[in-house]
Formats: structure tokens, C-alpha cells, sequence
DNA sequence: GACCAGGTCCTTG
DNA sequence: CAAGGACATGGT
């Protein structure tokens, strides 16, 4: 009866992005440079947008909004600028070990510019406090490189719609149906956080099952 | 006061 | 491997 699960999910997946992009069209997202977007990718962690970016102020403020500043700066500061964000003490410490790994490792940004999308990949995830999610957001939106983020929302729609794929495949789902281009997956993720910002508050979230019944 | 936020790591069973 | 806890502040 059903075909195989994989196609149904891949349908499932067109009418939610074919749905959004009607709904929103071009928008962009997390502005900002390689440095400042990795910065900012780990303090999103757990944490709303909106405090990351008073975050994001103080550190300029400060001076300290770069990799390179953060990498010679005293944890407290670092510390002081982002308590706003939560887990304060801990993100301190994984923005200086992200830090020291792309000036020590990398020999700086410009360096990792140049390495292939997989290695750089692989180079992020070996850093303590950088998960699939915080590698992904840097090298969409930060290197500009075709990889696709799955976040919490991006879950929570796929389980509304109904798609069966489990998480860890639906990074290849969500890439399988789009363009290979970085624009067209920020623009769809950032599609998919506009939507479920407003939508999906309540458990239920009786619209996406909808959205992906009707089409 | 309870509950959640654009995660990730570490420890247990 | 799955489940549970820790990390911490700020808004509803």
C-alpha cells in the first residue's frame, strides 16, 4: 500500500518548504561575519535569539566580538558580556576552545575558507560544545557552504507533518528535496524558525499536521 | 512559581 | 544505544 517511506516523507517535505516559501518568500537571517556567526552559533545554544543578541552588543562593546579577540581575552569578561544567554560559564569556555581551535589548528578563518566542506565538517564537530546543529549553523551561514541545519523546530515540524524519517536523517531528507545552494537552505531554515516561532507554542501544534495533510 | 528557549556533553543502565 | 541530568539566565 504505502510506497516505500522514504518517498512519502520526501512528499511531506516538498509541501512543507514549497508552503513556507510561498508564505514568506526571500528572507534573510543571521547577518553578520564568519566570526561573528560562530560566536553566535553557540550562544543560541538553548537560548532565544533575542538575548543572544544582547550578548552579541555587550561583546562588541567590548571589543570582543571577533575570534580572534575572544581567543586572548580573560574568561571573566567573556563571562560578563554573555550572561544573558544562559549556561554562561560553560559557553565562555567552548567559544575559547572554538576559539583556539581555529586560530591554533586552522592558523584563522581565512585558512578554513579554503578547506573542503566535509573536512571543515569534521574539524568543527571535533570541538567540545560544537554539535551537528552548531556546525551546520557556521558552515551555512558562516562559510557559506551547503549544509543544512536541523534544529529543534525543524524537528517539531517533521514530527507534525508526520514524517517518519528519525532525526539523524533528516538533514539528508531536508537536502534531498532542495536545491544543493546555501541560500536555499538558510532561506528554508529560516523559513521553517519563522514559522514554528509563531505556530508552534502549544504542544499540539495542530497547523503543521494540517499544513502537511492538505498541502 | 512553573515552564521553556534556534544544544551538547557526560554518566548510567 | 537510550535515558537522564547538568549547565543558568530571562521572558511568559
Amino acid at each position: 500500500m504505502s510506497g516505500s517511506s522514504s518517498a512519502d516523507d520526501k512528499r511531506k517535505a516538498e509541501r512543507i518548504l514549497s508552503f513556507l516559501e510561498d508564505k514568506y518568500g526571500g528572507i534573510s537571517w543571521w547577518p553578520g561575519d564568519t566570526g561573528e556567526v560562530m560566536i553566535g552559533a553557540i550562544l543560541t545554544q538553548q537560548t532565544r535569539w533575542e538575548n543572544v543578541k544582547k550578548a552579541l552588543a555587550l561583546l562588541q562593546e567590548k571589543d570582543l566580538c571577533s575570534v580572534p579577540a575572544i581567543h586572548t581575552a580573560a574568561p571573566e569578561d567573556i563571562e560578563n558580556a554573555i550572561r544573558c544567554t544562559g549556561f554562561y560559564r560553560m559557553k565562555a569556555r567552548r567559544l575559547l576552545g572554538l576559539a583556539a581551535y581555529v586560530m591554533d589548528t586552522c592558523g584563522g578563518i581565512g585558512r578554513m575558507e579554503s578547506m573542503p566542506t566535509e573536512e571543515l565538517r569534521a574539524g568543527l564537530l571535533s570541538v567540545n560544545g560544537v554539535g551537528e546543529e552548531t556546525a551546520d549553523s557556521i558552515l551555512c551561514y558562516g562559510f557559506s557552504r551547503p549544509s543544512f541545519v536541523i534544529d529543534a523546530y525543524t524537528v517539531k515540524i517533521a514530527a507534525c507533518a508526520g514524517i517518519k524519517t528519525p532525526r539523524p536523517g533528516l538533514k539528508a531528507l531536508f537536502e534531498s528535496v532542495l536545491p544543493k545552494d546555501t541560500s536555499a537552505y538558510s532561506q528554508a531554515h529560516a523559513r521553517i524558525v519563522e514559522y514554528a516561532k509563531e505556530r508552534c507554542t502549544t504542544k499540539r501544534c495542530e497547523e503543521c499536521r494540517i499544513l502537511a495533510l492538505n498541502g
